[in-house]
DNA sequence: CGTCAATGTGGACATCGTACACAAGGTGTT
DNA sequence: AACACCTTGTGTACGATGTCCACATTGACG
């Protein structure tokens, strides 16, 4: 009654999974309305629960933050295995790896689109390196989809493919990621944020394809 | 006495300038401390006025965090443009026109790392965009440097230069600065925010080479 | 010199993150 | 079964923030 959308009353004192529930409300807000939509005392609103009862699963309002990041970077990577998964298998093993690494291209600029929120919670940094203090939380930074992989070891893997095909000269591959994984970030960041934002959907399909063939004659 | 940093107190009621003022104070802010350090009562604090007064001047803390990014943006294409000066004349128009874009390229990704709050600022819109108002704050949105032109038309200035100096294909002219924008923000934002941060400086310059020779296989 | 629009001030309010003390409820020991 | 203890949620409080409203000060223009 009191409370506004989908706070359920909890009958049992203890919740018995609060801190999984604020991260689950958090990606609700993240969802729409980006990071710094996430406000504890809605979180916690969300779940039924007074604010402080966050600090017992989370130092402050940044670590919240810091594992709603965590699940979003799994969402995504996930999102790519996906793609990858509905690929035809093909025979010719340099195309499969060429396809494979456009497939992943395709999901993480597919994600970016479809979750804007989402993503620009896992990408963003703008609180958690506190000014100079150089800890940059060096934690793990990679969340892992189903398949167990970052997104960027999914790449990684993918470009491995590539030489291993013949495709790509081995004296190439070091640092490959590097470039692909910029380009295709950069793309998506422009397009949700960036001054690309607002192309019609077929310019964003053009650019993005124009994007892949660049990368694959670049790599 | 009354004010911590910097901020005189002022003989004339009157400030003269204040729009001014604010705008500076916020960029100070925001160089170190990202876009969500721009606090408006510190803004104003650091000028030496009332929270209020700021209000006589833009909307509310979002209008004058948009004119803090257009300030941010043109001081970007001003470090694109003196990169460009600094570039010793060749006569080869074609080795010319090769040179400019790795310069401007350079450029970018020298700023986004000397002043990584500037360069946040310059492409943060979380708070811009409300959450599906689908306004988007369609204003103008590049910010010139002291040449009159923003990063974006420096860039495609340059490629356009290419195409006539014969390098490249005028068939492959269109969408281009989408590609090589993409490429150079890409690794510009994994290196202050993402998961190439805290790359020590050597491994910049090389994931830098890195990616100026994928990309100029690649355009 | 008087009026008026522009600009800055003062005070108030709701909301936020978070600290501190306390309550409720499991868990393990005896 | 009784008890102490540790974990987890509650209540209250404080300082800070964005923004609203009414008022004060000022320069420009008649």
């Amino acid at each position: 009654m009191t409370s506004r959308a989908g706070a359920r009353k909890r009958d049992t004192y203890r919740h018995g999974d609060l801190r999984n529930a604020l991260i689950q409300a958090g990606l609700e807000l993240v969802r729409d309305g980006g990071p710094n939509a996430v406000v504890l005392r809605e979180v916690t609103r969300r779940v039924g629960v007074v604010p402080n009862a966050a600090y017992r699963h989370f130092a402050d309002r940044n670590a919240l933050l810091r594992a709603i990041r965590q699940a979003a970077l799994a969402q995504l990577a996930a999102a790519m295995e996906t793609e990858l998964a509905a690929l035809p298998p093909a025979d010719d093993p340099v195309e499969s790896a060429r396809d494979r690494i456009r497939a992943l291209a395709a999901g993480y600029l597919r994600f970016a689109q479809a979750e804007p929120g989402l993503f620009r919670a896992a990408f963003s940094t703008s609180d958690m390196t506190d000014t100079a203090t150089g800890t940059t939380t060096a934690e793990n930074e990679s969340a892992y989809g189903p398949g167990g992989l970052s997104a960027f070891q999914l790449l990684g893997a993918a470009l491995d493919d590539l030489v291993e095909s013949g495709a790509l000269p081995a004296e190439r591959r070091p640092g490959a990621e590097y470039f692909v994984w910029s380009a295709v970030h950069g793309l998506a960041v422009l397009l949700i944020d960036g001054p690309l934002r607002g192309l019609l959907p077929v310019q964003v399909d053009e650019a993005g394809q124009r994007l892949m063939d660049s990368i694959e004659r670049g790599i």
